[in-house]
DNA sequence: GCAAAGCACGTTTTT
DNA sequence: CGTGCTTTGC
């Protein structure tokens, strides 16, 4: 009947074409579970479902984003625009928006994103006078995270529905639960939510209000959720009574790739789904698409290990493939170079593009020594994760200014910028008007707005400021439906005095912060696209509400195609490359030393580690070091058990980690390549870099870890003062301006960026950029 | 009220 | 080792 449904194995048809009643696809890695998915609602749609009427809940915008772009291939993008399909979050957050009235919210509340709740705990914590190292603001959020997710609200908290303040008890936090009430109500004040709150109120919602639960479950004929092993409580109960009406329910997942328990997520809500709907229908698609049979063989050899999960038999057809690599290095310096010679090595000789490399590691703190190296060979890399752009000070200070404009009880927006730029309100008068809200219940907006009637014992010229401020959000507010929202957070930018605040300032950060804040304005100009002023959808509210949920950039820009990736393993979940290393196989690092005294945990840590191993498509390298810096401090490390728990007969040692594997000489061969290229840096090999031009490569990467902010601050200001690089080599005897005399030791780097470290007599030792520092050789 | 300097703390993983 | 927060000194 339809073309499309011909691509599909069995296996996969069957999971398409049955889609009436409950459905559970068991997807193993690379089986094509994005495939089931998308076909089977394009199979929908074509059988007449109309697209507003199918709800599809993923859990990244990304891979919302990617379904849409599928299923819109496969039948026209006119059929996707009216689908539900999103990450929990932000569907919930738009029904909740339509609702909020009958939650007591304003239709425009805030979202909270974690640093704003950390930094609100931190202030209860204070105020109540408790002790910041027992009540860590870290600990109490997912304290507070976790009880959410389980559907306990303060109140049930504070009546110890569940036992947890009795645990509270036991680990000496028994102030918790008011911490969490504190928190809870505060929040319902600034008409704030965070992201918990999105799934718990709209469990809420559902509970206090039947006829909207029925409105919604008559909304949809049809609801599908991906990566189902990773929904929580919380999100398991709101589909669960969406889906109660029609029972028209298909999930998928993988119990084997479950790894986000540590957020709440409960592989039991997959493993009990078969009870739950007795008359659902089971589909397991084994065979795996992607991997080499060694890949996928030694994967399951792995994952054998653990004993909770669903039983299924992967199996490729393709070629046996390469053994996987086990590298051993030194030091995590090594360890470095080592990865990077391998790439370059498989790009010289025209086997791969850099796309086809992909550098896997199980903390975002580990990308440091890769991007180091890779910048060195002048490869270009672009990094996931890490802080977000919208994370950025700069980001979040005018985001902030939109927030407010947008709600005004929204206190933490409003503390953080009554004083930015500088109006000269100090902390004790911010302090103050906080005070006197709180006393008064009022939020602080409230609180300017009554300045003058009230005695705070705050100086004149603070007063006006505070008015004046007001004035301005105020203004800001009325333009809301009048202008658009590039053109109304332009004139917020302007008018603020953030941009001519970095502007002014000439420091490389502050440039870098000017770039950041225009490349904000330009995602707003590309949200906006060509509408009319007042255009629905196009507001700064509709704006502010789409960039709430959005963690990373999930915008792949052209430019970033060609490049090596660098990323958790978390975020590799989905992804497939030609090439995959996993660095940093250590116990105590991979798997976690946090999950080391639990065997579940054990386990989950294993389950990412199979999602790791069958990220690879052809080659696999796992590396380890036996040294490694943390925390400044130097540690030895061993090898992680998770390598020997790989079968053997799939594994090539290259080290002399394993005394009887025999051939130890290729790992000797390894380093000493190693050594030659690094120190042969200076000479720059440019011919390894396609197009050659220089850092620009790395430049167009910047994004996200502070290490690449710092490499944003060097670029911009390559016309700054360049000393004399040919003069100053090693031993050269210089003089600086503030460090004074001191011996070069080492130089590195390519210009205009070659890095020195000097000796001092009296600083010591510093690493310093010869175009920046000012110095004077003397003889 | 503000800048510079000193110090504590952190590393899981993310919507 | 870095970052960001708090304290100190003007």
């Amino acid at each position: 009947m339809n073309e499309f449904i011909n691509q599909l194995n069995e296996a996969q048809k069957q999971a398409v074409i049955n889609y009436k009643g409950p459905s559970l696809v068991i997807a193993g890695a690379g089986s094509g579970k994005t495939r089931v998915l998308t076909y089977r609602i394009a199979h929908l749609l074509q059988n007449g479902v109309k697209p507003w009427r199918i709800l599809a809940l993923t859990f990244t915008n990304k891979a919302a984003k990617e379904m849409k772009e599928r299923i819109a291939g496969l039948i026209g993008e006119e059929h996707v625009r009216s689908l539900w399909m999103g990450t929990f979050h932000s569907i919930f957050a738009k029904f909740l928006r339509k609702e909020a009235d009958a939650l007591g919210y304003p239709s425009s509340f805030t979202i909270y994103d974690t640093v704003d709740t950390k930094s609100i705990l931190r202030a209860i914590i204070k105020e109540l006078q408790l002790d910041d190292k027992i009540y860590k603001p870290n600990s109490v959020y997912s304290r507070i995270s976790s009880a959410k997710n389980d559907l306990i609200t303060a109140d049930k908290y504070e009546k110890n529905a569940d036992g947890r303040r009795t645990q509270d008890e036991k680990s000496r936090k028994p102030e918790l639960y008011r911490i969490y009430k504190i928190y809870a109500e505060r929040c319902f004040r600034a008409g704030a939510m965070d992201f918990d709150d999105l799934l718990l109120k709209t469990n809420i919602l559902f509970r206090d209000r039947p006829e909207i639960l029925e409105k919604y479950q008559n909304k949809f004929d049809y609801i599908l959720v991906d990566e189902y092993q990773d929904t929580n409580f919380s999100q398991y109960l709101i589909v669960k009574k969406l889906a109660e009406q029609h029972k028209n329910i298909c999930v998928v997942g993988d119990d084997a790739q479950s790894i986000y328990s540590f957020r709440g997520a409960k592989i039991e809500n997959i493993l009990k789904f078969q009870k739950e709907y007795k008359n659902h229908k089971l589909f397991k698609l084994e065979q795996n698409y992607r991997s080499t049979k060694n890949i996928v063989d030694a994967a399951n050899s792995v994952i054998e290990k653990n004993k909770d999960r669903i039983k299924k038999i992967v199996f490729s057809k393709k070629e046996d493939g390469d053994k996987i690599k086990i590298i051993e290095a030194l030091t995590d310096n090594e360890e470095g170079f080592v990865v990077i010679n391998k790439i370059s090595e498989s790009v010289i000789t025209d086997e791969t593009k850099y796309l086809n490399h992909a550098i896997l590691y199980r903390t975002n703190a580990q990308s440091r020594i890769f991007e180091e190296a890779l910048r060195k060979r002048n490869i270009p890399y672009k990094i996931y994760g890490g802080t977000s752009f919208y994370q950025r000070k700069e980001i979040k200070d005018l985001l902030a200014y939109f927030k407010l404009t947008v709600n005004k009880q929204d206190d933490e927006s409003l503390k953080r910028i009554i004083n930015y730029p500088k109006r000269g309100i100090g902390k004790t008068s911010i302090d103050r008007l906080e005070g006197f809200a709180r006393e008064n219940n009022i939020s602080m907006w409230e609180a300017v707005m009554k300045i003058k009637s009230v005695s705070l014992g705050l100086n004149s010229r603070a007063v006006s400021q505070m008015l004046t401020f007001a004035e301005m959000i105020n203004y800001f507010t009325d333009e809301i439906t009048e202008k658009d929202a590039f053109y109304l957070g332009k004139e917020i930018a302007e008018k603020s005095g953030l941009l001519k605040e970095l502007f002014a300032d000439k420091a490389p950060e502050a440039i870098a912060r000017h770039e950041n804040v225009q490349e904000l304005l330009n995602g707003i100009k590309e949200f906006t696209g060509d509408a009319e002023d007042n255009d629905e959808g196009k507001l700064l509210d509709n704006y502010l509400e789409s960039v709430a949920l959005l963690t990373n950039e999930d915008n792949e820009k052209e430019e970033d195609k060609n490049k090596v990736t660098l990323m958790t393993i978390h975020s590799s979940r989905g992804l497939e490359f030609r090439n995959v290393y996993i660095v940093g196989v250590e116990e105590r690092l991979f798997p976690s030393e946090m999950s080391s005294y639990s065997p579940k945990e054990i386990e989950e840590e294993r389950r990412l580690f199979y999602v790791a191993v069958t990220r690879a498509e052809k080659e696999l390298v796992i590396s380890y070091s036996r040294q490694r810096y943390r925390w400044g401090k130097l540690n030895d490390c061993t090898p992680s058990r998770f390598i020997k728990d790989i079968d053997k007969k799939y594994v090539d040692f290259h080290s002399g980690y394993n005394d009887d594997s025999g051939d130890n000489n290729s790992f000797t061969v390894e380093r000493k390549k190693y050594s030659t290229f690094s120190s042969e840096n200076k000479f720059a090999k440019k011919s390894f870099v396609p197009k050659s031009n220089k850092n620009e490569i790395t430049t167009a990467s910047v994004k996200n870890t502070n290490y690449n902010r710092k490499l944003k601050k060097i670029d911009n200001n390559t016309e700054g003062t360049v000393a004399d690089n040919g003069k100053i080599n090693k031993g050269t005897k210089v003089k600086h301006s503030r460090f004074g005399i001191g011996e070069v030791i080492s130089i590195e780097g390519i210009p205009p960026n070659t890095k020195a470290v000097i000796e001092f007599k009296s600083a010591g030792k510093k690493n310093l950029l010869l175009k920046f520092a000012k110095l004077e050789v003397i003889n």
